[in-house]
DNA sequence: TTCTCTGTTTTG
DNA sequence: CAAAACAGAGA
């Protein structure tokens, strides 16, 4: 399930009303006629996993404004006859279309406000509708003398209109928060697999991956070029620090029961040069995506073998073969971690990875892990476009200020090792 | 009955 | 125009 989804929400099989029969040349129903309709047909007519129909398929639709493209002409003539290609059904107007390909989508990015309760919708109307009946508030007091005060579906609107993005002074009625998120927080955490922080980071974040219902992006970006970006050294070339952070590390291992081995001996040396590991990584992450678990046990996997494991041998983050053992001890068969090696070294593979770390640096990175966190952006947005066009709401850096990250998405920080989410009974009532 | 989903209409 | 509201349907 996905993270934040009520389970009461409705099961949905993909609709196929609207079924009659071929006849194309017909104007969708309207609204009057709706009763008429009989008993709906019930074959579920599974249609086959479908591209999502963006921007690079073979036949592009040229109506205005749409860009959804297709990869046969007889999906393009459907599309352009205002039907949905996945469930057939038929709209007035082509911008509905548009809009219509969410139903077929899993993301629900609107949040619901109320805290603790983690349900998300895909329509704004569901969400009014589901704040108005099921957190339906009583005002803070004088009940009686405020009885038009109550929460109406006009006052919650209301509410929720005072500003985009959040719901801000409910002075009315208890136990709303100042500011909460109204969409799924987006948090995209900068990673270079030779900072063992940025392990850290990453291991504590996806034991709150779906305890937030929160986005949760890694983003290889590489230490090096962030460091000279940004004016920042190594922290071990203080010799103090260096002799420190051996300490530190033993003691956050058991703090935040992560296995950590040993401190790799070419640590510091040419020989740990994360420039090829992240490019690879980067090429994965194109591949799988950047949210995906996939993506995620890669890293996961990489950090241990550079950090978690005895190195018989002298640590070599830049030798081919490394890379494809880290690749392959994620779980991806020997020829496809040659795939990925391989793509390491393509030009469009180095210039995203590029790109990454330019825009972390832009967006004030000076080490890893770098984390940045969206609130207030609109639901329905790419995250791809959000990080390449938008300022964060909030910078937050390293592993030991994960207490803010929550602060910062309105969510409960209950410490590294955060309790099983199965043996906590759901907290709002859904 | 209660609540959510979503296509269409209305409003600002 | 986009956002809000409506209203029918269905779980």
């Amino acid at each position: 399930m996905s993270a934040g989804q009520s389970t009461r929400l409705r099961a949905r099989v993909l609709p196929v009303d609207e079924l009659d029969s071929g006849d194309d040349g017909d104007e969708p129903k309207v609204t009057a006629e709706k009763g008429k309709k009989k008993g709906r047909p019930k074959k579920k007519k599974v249609v086959g996993r479908k591209p999502k129909g963006e921007e690079d398929k073979e036949f592009q639709c040229d109506l205005d404004g749409c860009r959804m493209s297709f990869a046969t002409e007889a999906e393009l003539g459907i599309h352009k006859k205002n039907r949905c290609t996945r469930c057939n059904k038929r709209f007035f107007m082509h911008k509905y279309l548009l809009q219509h390909r969410r139903v077929h989508q899993p993301d629900r990015p609107l949040k619901c406000p109320w805290p603790g309760c983690q349900n998300a919708f895909k329509w704004a109307w569901a969400r009014t509708e589901h704040i108005r009946t099921v957190h339906r508030i009583r005002p803070e007091e004088k009940e009686e003398e405020l009885p038009q005060v109550r929460l109406t579906r006009t006052r919650v609107v209301r509410l929720l209109k005072k500003r985009k993005g959040t719901l801000i002074e409910p002075s009315n009625y208890r136990s709303i928060p100042r500011a909460c998120t109204m969409t799924t927080p987006v948090i995209i955490v900068c990673v270079d697999v030779a900072s063992v922080y940025s392990w850290f980071c990453t291991q504590v974040l996806l034991r709150y991956k779906e305890r937030w219902g929160v986005r949760l992006q890694f983003r290889p970006v590489l230490l090096g070029a962030i460091f000279k970006g940004s004016g920042n050294v190594m922290p071990t070339l203080l010799p103090a620090r260096g002799a420190w952070i051996h300490k530190d590390l033993a003691l956050n291992t058991r703090f935040m029961q992560i296995p950590l081995l040993e401190f790799p001996s070419t640590f510091g040396s040419p020989k740990f040069n994360s420039l090829l590991i992240q490019r690879a990584l980067t090429a994965v992450a194109i591949e799988k995506g950047y949210e995906s678990e996939e993506f995620a046990n890669t890293l996961v996997a990489t950090w241990k073998a550079i950090w978690g494991t005895r190195h018989v041998q002298e640590l070599d983050m830049h030798d081919p073969d490394f890379v494809l053992r880290c690749l392959t001890s994620a779980g991806y068969s020997l020829q496809e971690s040659q795939t990925f090696l391989q793509r390491a070294s393509e030009g469009s593979v180095k210039e995203c990875l590029k790109k990454n770390t330019e825009l972390a640096l832009k967006n004030g990175a000076f080490g890893a892990p770098s984390i940045f966190v969206y609130l207030n952006h609109d639901a329905h947005q790419k995250v791809e476009d959000l990080w390449q066009l938008q300022a964060p709401e909030h910078f937050i850096f390293g592993s030991d200020r994960l207490d803010q990250l929550a602060f910062a998405v309105s969510q409960k920080w209950e410490g590294p090792v955060p309790p099983s989410l199965d043996s906590n009974p759901p907290i709002s009532k859904l």
